[in-house]
DNA sequence: CGGCTGACGTAAC
DNA sequence: TGTTACGCCAGCC
């Protein structure tokens, strides 16, 4: 198996470990599941993540903090409203104190277990 | 089977 | 330091 369905599920996996009031990239995900160059998949993964109710996508901003991917949300600032309700202060669809909510699974995790 | 798109990232200018 | 161009992998037409 390890075939795309695994790519999203690894994807959903780290995205569920993310903890509360913290936000990682989509970068950094990719890195961890083995796939440093597949970023944009991941956020393409994040798409399907709507049928995972335990996929806090909300979570996961781009490398810049930039809420690149608010506009796929059902409201149209609903990304930035639940990142707020975490404690996270988001202006301008851009998380602040970035350096300090940034949580790193590369770093954070100590590997990969399934 | 080929080509385009996309919630990104890095390099180059 | 800001902007532009390219690459990357997976999904869809």
């Amino acid at each position: 198996m390890k075939s795309s369905n695994d790519f999203y599920n690894r994807v959903f996996k780290v995205v569920k470990q993310i903890p509360y009031g913290r936000v990682t990239s989509y970068g950094a995900i990719a890195r961890y599941i083995g796939a440093p160059r597949s970023s944009r998949t991941v956020g393409y993964a994040m798409n399907a993540s709507h049928g995972e109710q335990d996929v806090p996508a909300q979570r996961v901003v781009n490398r810049n903090g930039l809420l690149t991917g608010k506009h796929h949300f059902q409201g149209t600032n609903l990304m930035q409203q639940l990142l707020e309700s975490e404690g996270i202060v988001v202006i301008d669809d851009k998380v602040q104190n970035f350096k300090k909510v940034y949580w790193d699974p590369n770093i954070e995790l100590p590997a990969f277990k399934e």
